[in-house]
DNA sequence: TTGTATGCGTTATCAC
DNA sequence: GTGATAACGCATACAA
């Protein structure tokens, strides 16, 4: 820089300026000082201005699993809205290891970042905010923190929008596909089915664990379903996830025997790619990813803005249903 | 930094041996140091540091589209290889943006990022290597650059594999669908599809342009062939992305008339999710993301150590052959 | 509006 | 092995 000002014959400082607050200089000032800069080829250091700065004006992310796109769409979201204070946006994947997780939050905090949002492995808790280092931290997916702000999404509430809307279109022998007992979101869904069957008279409930909630798991399900007497089987399956309601489609609407939706309606959960590249399209509960970003992000800014004033906020989100061809004919 | 030397009662100096040069400093010092920043939470200024030492030990990297899991695989084995040398990495998403991609660039410039990473938007050229500032740089996934290393796929090979193993199945009208014309990569493919019908006697191919390769263009065309006489379908197809014949097996596959892969068999490309999670699993090529990433990393490290005697090099890995039941009865 | 001086937290180079 | 001290490149008063 300070061959820039060299060059443009002015002083240190009135470099800085032109960069900072060009409106504090005059144009004829500010050519020859961006003439120089071209000329040379001059890239500001940010480290140092960080240090003199005393804060960066770059926002760290933690994601707990980059392969999830989930969380890629949270990002997205949370990049859209720190643009528009044109503020950077970096990222860290934790690829579901605490201990990566961990370092990457170290990462963040030595490099001073301005605030840090935080897309946490299952069972994180206040721990993370650890130390004397108080870089403003957000998490995403995750409401059960205390100390901090919190953007989450309402599972008993998707599930209860997959329930309703299966028992919407005269269901009443539900199934919920998926293991409770395997994560806490699978279990507040199966929860929302549950208010659902019970708020309809005559509807009821079957509950059928799996291992895992991938496609496999879904057609072993499904083999299972299609080799009930026709009247025992359900008429109406919410599975936990998409790739379990993929792997269901793929046999039951394979079955000759079995129509799909009129026999058999299946809803997914999640919306994700598998949802609507199936032959027949998955009804599914959409997760709002990037405005759990977008939010986080409004969230982090402001506590960035005015650490003393903020107050630490809890912000439930909604998912909302996609009808398709899983459970309504066209 | 300071309040734990005075703190350990030791000069400020020996504070950072410490950090940076246990062997240099007694064992009661150490620990003597070492308390006091447990005591005090202290988190060492990387800002600081990168400013004092000229250059941070993490590395950036840029990569076109984090929604694709290829650049994400490439991402975790850049990572995989960087933590052997405990250096840090960290993302930046260009989300398909010209624009972002550039931003992001000069963001890890501008923090004196000891090296980048950088899987560029499709046209990408040596102008992204510009400017005065010679930070480090290998392209990935990406050979037609001079400059600088870069790391790619030969994708003219993965055709040819994928054509290959048709042929060796006994195929001999063989379909490619996908337009050259509308990427690069796609084209190489379709010119080792090329060779290796012509080294095959007998054998003919034909082209299928498709207005893109998602799955509902491999509908479309599967519905095509379907209703083509017998006599002149295709007995195999090199599809050039597996989503695209992840359409086509929907559509074939449920036809009555036709078996695959006794009367069609399909290869994809990329072995993507979609690939393994069909019902009736696709062949394809498998791209090696991770493997990519690593040699970037590895080519990017050498550069770093040795600047002047670094001789940029042009590493081209072979993709490879995944046989499922969509060419393959088990 | 422009120029000058000081300090940000570390590293690195010296003496001790 | 340890302790002072000068950069590092920039922001930010403050003085001109």
């Amino acid at each position: 820089m300070e061959d820039v000002a060299k060059r443009a014959g002015v002083a240190l400082g009135t470099v800085s300026n032109v960069i900072n607050q060009p409106q504090k200089v005059s144009r004829a000032t500010i050519d020859k000082v961006q003439r120089a800069i071209a000329e040379l080829g001059f890239v500001p250091n940010r480290a140092a201005r960080a240090l003199a700065a005393g804060t960066s004006n770059t926002i760290g992310v933690v994601i707990a699993d980059l392969s999830n796109s989930f969380f890629v769409d949270m990002a997205r979201g949370a990049e859209s809205i720190a643009a528009e204070s044109s503020i950077n946006v970096v990222l860290a994947n934790a690829d579901m290891r605490r201990s990566k997780q961990a370092a990457n939050l170290d990462l963040f905090r030595q490099e001073r970042m301005a605030g840090i949002l935080l897309a946490p492995l299952p069972g994180a808790d206040g721990s993370l905010l650890t130390g004397r280092n108080r870089t403003p931290l957000v998490f995403l997916n995750d409401a059960a923190i205390e100390g901090a702000c919190t953007v989450s999404v309402d599972n008993e509430y998707g599930g209860y929008l997959a329930a309703s809307h299966l028992l919407a279109i005269g269901r009443r022998r539900l199934l919920f596909a998926g293991d409770p007992a395997q994560a806490v979101p699978i279990a507040d869904r199966l929860r929302g089915v549950e208010r659902a069957v019970r708020e309809t008279a005559g509807a009821s409930l079957e509950l059928s664990p799996t291992p895992e909630v991938q496609a496999d798991d879904g057609r072993t399900l499904g083999f299972a379903i299609a080799h009930r007497p026709e009247s025992e089987r359900p008429d109406g399956i919410v599975a936990a996830a998409d790739l379990l309601a993929l792997g269901l489609v793929q046999i039951l609407g394979a079955d000759a025997s079995i129509r799909i939706p009129e026999d058999i309606a299946i809803t997914g959960y999640d919306n994700n790619r598998a949802a609507w590249e199936s032959l027949i399209p998955i009804t599914t509960i959409a997760q709002p990813g990037e405005q759990i970003g977008a939010v986080a992000m409004a969230l982090l800014l402001e506590e960035i803005r005015d650490p003393e004033g903020h107050e630490h906020t809890h912000s439930v989100l909604e998912p909302t249903l996609v009808v398709r061809a899983s459970t309504q004919r066209t």
